[in-house]
DNA sequence: TGCAACCGGTTGCACGTTGCAATCGGAAGT
DNA sequence: ACTTCCGATTGCAACGTGCAACCGGTTGCA
C-alpha cells in the first residue's frame, strides 16, 4: 500500500527524465485518463458499461478499454470479480489513485476559474477546492472504506454533500441539463 | 488579469462537456504542454532555444513551437520583444499559469511518492510539497514580480531556495547528472 | 564587407495513438 | 430459445508525435 507502482523503486527508467512531474504527466497526461479516474471517484462508476455510458464526454468503448488496463497496469485501478454477474468486473481505486484527490481538487478549482465551465459542475468543484486538505482527507478516508474494504458510502459523507450541491445547483439551473447524469465534477 | 482565458466566460463550447476538470484535462491534457511551463515556471528559461536546449526530455523543435503558440492562444503565455535582439521572443508566464503552481507542487509531490523519480530532483519537488500553501503563494508572488512586472528573482527567494537544494542533493549523489542544467523539478 | 553564429520557427515524412462504428463470444434473465 | 447485458476487439480513417533537415532574418566580429 505504500510502495511506489510500476517496477518498484528502481534507477529511473533508462532514457527517462526521472522528474517527478514529468513522470506524472508520462502516464496521466492524455485525454482519458483524468477522466475515467474522475468518474470512477466522484461518479461512483466501477463498471465498464457504466463508465462507457454515463461518460459525458462521450469516451469510446476502445479507449475505454484500453485506459482502464493501462490504468490497473500502473497500479491506479484493481479488478475485482462480481458475485452478481461472472464476467462482469468490478474497478477499484487503489491507494495511489485515492492520493490524486488533492491534485484533482486542484485541477477542478483552477479550471473553474480560469475556463467556461459550466455553473453547475463548478459548483461542486469549488465546494470541494473551498472544503480544503481537511475536507480532502475526509474523502479520502470515505474512498479508502469504500474502495479497498468495499463498504458503502455513507449518507452524511462527503461525496453525498457534493451530490446534494450539484442537484440542487442543476433544478435551480434554466437551461436544464439533466439529459446527464451528474456523474463528473 | 482576473478573467477566464480563452474566448471570455461564455455559455460552456457547443459539444463540450463543460467539466472543470474534464475543460483543464482537454487544455493541459498532453505530453508537453506542462513540462514547457514548468521549465519557464522552475527553470526559469524563457526564449525558445533555451527551452529546447535544456529540456531534459528532449522536446523537438516543432513540438515547442505548437505548444508555445498553443499557450500564448490559451492565456498561460505572453509573448514580448527581448530588447537585445531584434527577434528573440521572451515568454512570460500569465496570471493564469501562474495559478498553476499549486497543481505543480502536488503533481511533483504524487510523482514523488508513487513514480521511480530521481532523488536529486524528487528533494526539489518535496521541498515544494512540504513547504505548503504559505511557499506555494510566496513563490508565485515572486513569479509575479518577475513575470508580470519584468523584475528579476531575489536571490534569497523560493525558487533561489529550491535551486540550492537541487545543486547539494546534486553533488552528494554518487552518478553525477551534471550533463544536464537543473531546470526540471 | 563578408561570414559564422544565433534567432524563432517551418517543412516533409514515418509512425503510433486516437476516434468512430460495427461487431465479438460468453453469461444471465425470462 | 431468445433477448439483453457483459467486457472488450476489429478495421479503418484522422490526428498527434518524433526526427532531421532547412528557412529567412539578425547580430557580433574579423
Amino acid at each position: 500500500m505504500s510502495q511506489p507502482v510500476g517496477v518498484g523503486r528502481l534507477p529511473v527508467p533508462e532514457g527517462k527524465s526521472g522528474c517527478p512531474i514529468n513522470l506524472t504527466v508520462e502516464l496521466l497526461g492524455d485525454r482519458w485518463s483524468l477522466v475515467v479516474l474522475r468518474d470512477v471517484m466522484f461518479g461512483g462508476h466501477r463498471h465498464f458499461r457504466e463508465l462507457l455510458t454515463n461518460s459525458i464526454e462521450g469516451i469510446a468503448s476502445n479507449i475505454l478499454a484500453s485506459r482502464l488496463s493501462k490504468l490497473v497496469d500502473a497500479g491506479l485501478l484493481s479488478r475485482h470479480g462480481d458475485p452478481s454477474h461472472r464476467q462482469k468486473i468490478d474497478y477499484r481505486l487503489t491507494e495511489a489513485a485515492i492520493e490524486l484527490v488533492p491534485l484533482m481538487a486542484h485541477l477542478g478549482a483552477w479550471g473553474s476559474r480560469w475556463l467556461p465551465t459550466s455553473p453547475e459542475l463548478s459548483i461542486r468543484a469549488q465546494l470541494l477546492a473551498d472544503g480544503g486538505p481537511e475536507m480532502w482527507e475526509r474523502f479520502m478516508d470515505e474512498l479508502r472504506a469504500t474502495h479497498l474494504e468495499g463498504r458503502p458510502h455513507p449518507a452524511d459523507g462527503v461525496l453525498a454533500e457534493l451530490t446534494l450541491a450539484y442537484e440542487r445547483a442543476a433544478s435551480t439551473s434554466k437551461r436544464s441539463t439533466a439529459r446527464y447524469r451528474p456523474t463528473p465534477m
